[in-house]
RNA sequence: UCCUCAGUAGCUCAGCUGGUUAGAGCAUCUGACUGUUAAUCAGAGGGUCGUUGGUUCGAGUCCAACCUGAGGAGCCA
């Protein structure tokens, strides 16, 4: 007999079918009646074994976590928690389960413990969820490029340029970390190395993704992402998955518009596709907020935070705007704030883009035209001399979701602002010769994947949103 | 990296201003139970109180350093 997944046992199953499920248990209750859960949704299937035509050995080894294949009846339940069961004929232990080792049981177990499990952990409804809904927001992502047109590209994991200026790299090496060979100034010779030169670990696609976009026009990179940053934040990883568009002929106003479609289609999909796994971590998030005071609990529930997001246009705030409004604020007169806000050109801390967020708009904001001290070489420079065309999306609880910019597509004014930051033109010479050969204006933005998973879970902390975590001084698994 | 908090049974936690033999719920084990829903009921076992050192007649409790974790900050996605 061919094997049905509990999720289509549940759902279309008829009633007096034969079938065939298999998958681990739950719970065990009454020597009778089994919970068993395959991964194909969060809802369990009822198996009920008849305990005295069943072997004592078999019985004996249907604890929580072990696998079982049952073959029944579909019938309907007479219990109260579930429209239909399966009456076992056949119960086969395919994996027996330890219940005195075995780490889960029945009951809640704190994030932190699991964390440490995390090769058990998807075996719990709240992980679980969250792996399907992050598949879910995957498929999503293509779906919504592969609909506009875009090209999905592959742009390394290797990379050759350490000019990106997004933070800390992970060196790649194949030299003896013990004993490198050196160069004539007694420095490592990575002229020994295997690629003849110093590599590392990817920290953007962005570059390789301009040079795409300028002959596809439209593009977009999805994949892993490094950074030797010491970050021990609920919302950074050493290792995370990152969306990066690139799109020729965009202007900054186009970007803004587009980040805002994506992310609004994204948790679309997910409310459209993710009911039940959404309702549960909807609840589970509920429960939680029932231990805190009242001051700390949010105001509204995921799903009615994953709504609004639909039902308001983000607010497009210049940082011009953003910091007359800081300074202006209660928090900033009452000097409530740790880093006050007094002049213009200052980089906005974390509490001030949470006061933006969650205070005086209540809805998602997208900051831009930042001062150019403070943002990357490659972002446009605006007409007053004193901005770039760069733009933050800020979502309520993550902070930055998104970051982008229109790209600086001026060879001259490119070529200024890499001698400004001490860049070698040598090192970026390929990006550079996009700008003479047929140079376009074009803009690109990145979505860190993991924290829109946060957002559409409410998943509080990062490790809880990839299976496996890469953090400061942790790459168990 | 900085700041704050925490570490007591397998898990979640209680243990007051230092004072006999360190507690609870759940889990586990044994027994009961054929309509349970984190099943229930009865009983049992289970602890180097994160580590090291110090103060004290006496330390889970006080002090110091270290380790681990969490939250916040910075860096950013």
């Amino acid at each position: 007999m061919k094997r049905t997944k509990i999720k289509f046992a549940l759902a279309d199953a008829t009633i007096g079918e034969k079938i065939l499920i298999k998958g681990w248990v739950r719970t065990f209750r009454n020597n009778q009646f089994i919970a068993i859960n395959d991964g194909s949704t969060i809802n369990n299937i009822q198996a009920v074994v008849d305990f005295e035509s069943t072997d004592e050995n078999v019985i004996k080894n249907i604890n929580t976590g072990a696998c079982l294949s049952i073959e029944g009846t579909l019938v309907e339940s007479q219990g109260k928690g579930q429209r239909v069961e399966v009456v076992a004929d056949k119960v086969e232990i395919l994996g027996v389960c330890d219940p005195e080792v075995y780490p889960l049981q029945p009951k809640k177990h704190s994030l932190e413990f699991l964390r440490e499990k995390a090769h058990i952990r998807v075996r719990t409804n709240t992980f679980s969820a969250v792996y399907r809904v992050r598949h879910a927001m995957t498929f999503a992502v293509h779906e919504f490029f592969n609909k506009k047109g875009f090209v999905n590209v592959h742009t390394p994991i290797i990379t050759g340029s350490d000019a990106e200026g997004a933070g800390e790299m992970f060196r790649v090496t194949t030299l003896d970390p013990t004993q490198p060979p050196l160069d004539a100034a007694g420095s490592v010779d990575y002229k020994a190395d295997f690629f003849e030169k110093e590599t590392n670990l990817t920290v953007s696609g962005q570059l390789e993704g301009e040079t795409a976009a300028l002959a596809l026009s439209e593009i977009y990179t999805f994949g892993p992402t490094f950074r030797a940053e010491n970050s021990n934040t609920t919302r950074h990883l050493a290792e995370f998955w990152m969306i990066e568009p690139e799109m020729a002929f965009y202007d900054l106003q186009d970007n803004m518009d587009l980040a805002q479609e994506f992310l609004r289609y994204l948790i679309q999909y997910a409310l459209d596709n993710c009911q039940e796994d959404l309702a549960f971590l909807n609840q589970r998030l509920l429960d939680e907020e029932k231990n805190k005071p009242q001051a700390e609990r949010s105001e509204m529930s995921l799903l009615e935070k994953l709504q609004f997001v639909l039902d308001n246009d983000f607010e497009r705030v210049a940082y011009t705007e953003a910091i007359q409004i800081l300074r202006n604020s209660k928090p900033n007169k009452k000097k409530k704030f740790k880093y006050l806000i007094d002049e213009w050109g200052a980089d906005l801390q974390s509490e001030h883009e949470r006061f933006l967020v969650e205070k005086h708009f209540k809805k998602p904001v997208i900051l831009y035209n930042y001062p150019k001290t403070i943002k990357a070489f490659y972002m446009r420079a605006n007409d007053d001399d004193k901005t770039v065309g760069a733009m933050d999306v800020l979502f309520p609880g993550i902070g930055e979701i998104i970051g982008g910019s229109q790209r600086e597509e001026r060879l001259d004014v490119l070529k200024e602002k890499i001698a400004a930051m001490g860049i070698d033109e040598k090192e970026v010479w390929w990006y550079l010769e996009t700008r003479s050969f047929g140079t376009a204006p074009h803009s690109g933005f990145g979505l860190g994947f993991e924290r829109m998973i946060q957002f559409v879970t409410g998943m509080g902390n990062i490790r809880d949103v990839i299976p496996f975590p890469r953090t400061p001084g942790n790459a168990e698994f």
